[in-house]
DNA sequence: CTGAAAGCGCTTACAG
DNA sequence: CTGAAAGCGCTTACAG
């Protein structure tokens, strides 16, 4: 015969120790026991206690679902990237659903593909399960959107990205400030002597764009702007297009010394084009990249390029939306993470 | 004065449009409504009708947590991959969410790390979510999380392997076999003329493994074996260790014409490190690697690889998991999606 | 084929 | 500080 167990239940029963079966056990209500469980204040210490060695001598787990049905708010948080293809993007998620599942929420993963009505779509089966919080990428959204997101009222921070000028208003946001970025490299190769600095581009979403204005700005300040040396391609983002660019801009316009990638991807097949060409990099021509991707450091020459603190932007961005979460206001609404300019041989 | 809404609800009312104001509005029972939405027969056509327009009418969503809560089943499906910085898994990960998507299922990643014992935590999180179904890599886990995919009755479609030997046996799963891809490659290398094949593998985790009998059994077939040949090492794979360990066959067995690398990052690194030491492939040493990852085509030389169907292998999975969770037996329960000798210069 | 009723396992005003 | 009761929005035996 089997060990008296928990009294009999009902015939939809489903097995599981409930929060009543531990109300029982210690001897106290249901409500007191989701109070203790929760962490209210205003329980008898003595209770919470006596509550939560009941509840793990059971082995009790509270029942998402139920939970979320009671509460109108479930356990998960959506994350809206653009591209499972971009490293960028996957470490951002990697560090933020790590931080999130560490403090007991799950993590709904949407991917948009650069498409904003996609997103909108994303956004609203996300909104259906009542997250708790929102990761989205980046500051621009259409109007949909943005209304979905102001009323839905979910706690919603933003990553990769900061409001241009005075910080002190806006939404919640984590990143580091793409123009600054885009500026800071291109200085960098004025003051390794560099004089003709194309900006090739690819994708062109907004923080490519923020970092070709960064760029423009800084060859202005130098007296050496020129249009010409802009090459924007709107496909996506690929080392094949990084050599097609290069081969273009090589052709082209001759007279350039060095080229400033938009992302390490496209620099990376630069790199392996200017091999096959036998274009010698950095003496012919530097070339730079962004985001210090795998393989960056591997290159031959290795690459130069901008470091940008994606997966502490995912945490730092997850612990700011747990304050959030918890009613809390956090410590910085607009946090900047900074770069960092990686000098190596190709430049 | 706003046009008159529906009934006025409890305090406690969410706002949200429910199956009952379906029923009321259609004029029949929620249970009606409930049984002619989810597409239960036994609905008399005429009335399924009415709940659908009528529904539509509203802008009726149902609630996933009440849905969970009532029928014990949620709407997600829980996908277990090793790591994410393999593009090989996140490959999969989109192709088997998007699939999922479709359908109107959330996925819920969880990340291994190639750890058996976080595998089985992660599994213990995610069955609390009562998910509808479960993917899984590989064929290999301890016996807790077995037992645990065994007792929770969720349908469970593994991703990548296949069980060695008959096919008519097993759990279902889709994916290649591991061990004739590296045979076919193996033999490949042969048929080009290569003597002396060493194979150099990182991280081996089992289906890394399954590609070194591959390689051992062709050599042996072909008389050509030698334990001098393997070169394995337990750390992650990377860029930086294929070059690593180029450098080291390339020093102590200096009589290797030919590297079968277990995976394509490890390749490539090894392709970026004889650019570095000045020695020439393939007529010095040929390369080969597997997987035939993002980058591959562009190297220089261009990299021979095996090309693997990940996005199939993810897409067919979720479709198997499909109609596993409608109660359905799918077509095959294992099934070999096969894999492709890709030559390029590297060989 | 359809409906009334109970139930899933929580949370939360409302009283005390 | 604690409890009884109602409620969240569905599904599902059970009758008819």
């Amino acid at each position: 015969m089997p060990p008296p167990v928990l009294p009999p239940k009902s015939h939809r029963s489903t097995g599981r120790v409930t929060l009543s079966d531990v109300a029982r056990a210690a001897g106290v209500s249901p409500s007191t026991v989701s109070r203790a469980l929760r962490g209210e204040r205003s329980v008898d210490p003595a209770l919470i206690e006596r509550v939560t060695a009941t509840s793990r001598l059971l082995g009790y787990v509270p029942d998402p679902a139920a939970r979320a049905l009671a509460s109108q708010r479930s356990d998960h948080v959506a994350i809206l990237i653009p591209l499972l293809s971009n490293a960028l993007f996957v470490d951002l998620l990697e560090a933020a659903q790590t931080t999130l599942r560490a403090a007991g929420y799950q993590t709904l993963m949407g991917v948009t593909h650069y498409d904003a009505s996609e997103e909108e779509q994303l956004l609203r089966e996300q909104l259906l399960h009542r997250p708790a919080g929102l990761l989205v990428t980046g500051l621009d959204h259409n109007d949909a959107t943005r209304k979905l997101m102001e009323s839905s009222q979910v706690p919603c921070v933003h990553l990769m990205d900061l409001p241009s000028g005075d910080s002190a208003e806006g939404p919640y946001c984590v990143g580091f400030r793409q123009t600054q970025a885009g500026a800071a490299m291109t200085r960098h190769l004025l003051s390794k002597g560099h004089r003709r600095i194309a900006f090739a581009a690819a994708q062109l979403d907004p923080r490519v764009m923020q970092r070709l204005y960064g760029w423009r700005s800084a060859l202005q300040e130098a007296g050496l702007y020129e249009a010409t040396l802009e090459w924007l391609n709107p496909a996506p983002s690929s080392l094949a297009l990084g050599g097609v660019l290069f081969e273009q801009i090589m052709r082209q316009q001759p007279a350039v010394d060095a080229i400033f990638f938009c992302n390490d991807d496209l620099a990376q097949g630069a790199l392996m084009a200017a091999l096959r060409l036998g274009i010698a990099v950095p003496d012919r021509v530097a070339i730079a990249g962004f985001n210090d991707l795998t393989g960056s450091d591997q290159m031959l020459p290795s690459l130069t390029t901008v470091r940008t603190p994606r997966a502490q932007i995912g945490q730092a961005a997850a612990r700011m939306l747990l304050a959030l979460m918890q009613g809390e206001e956090p410590e910085t609404a607009r946090l900047d993470l900074g770069f960092e300019i990686i000098q190596r041989q190709s430049t």
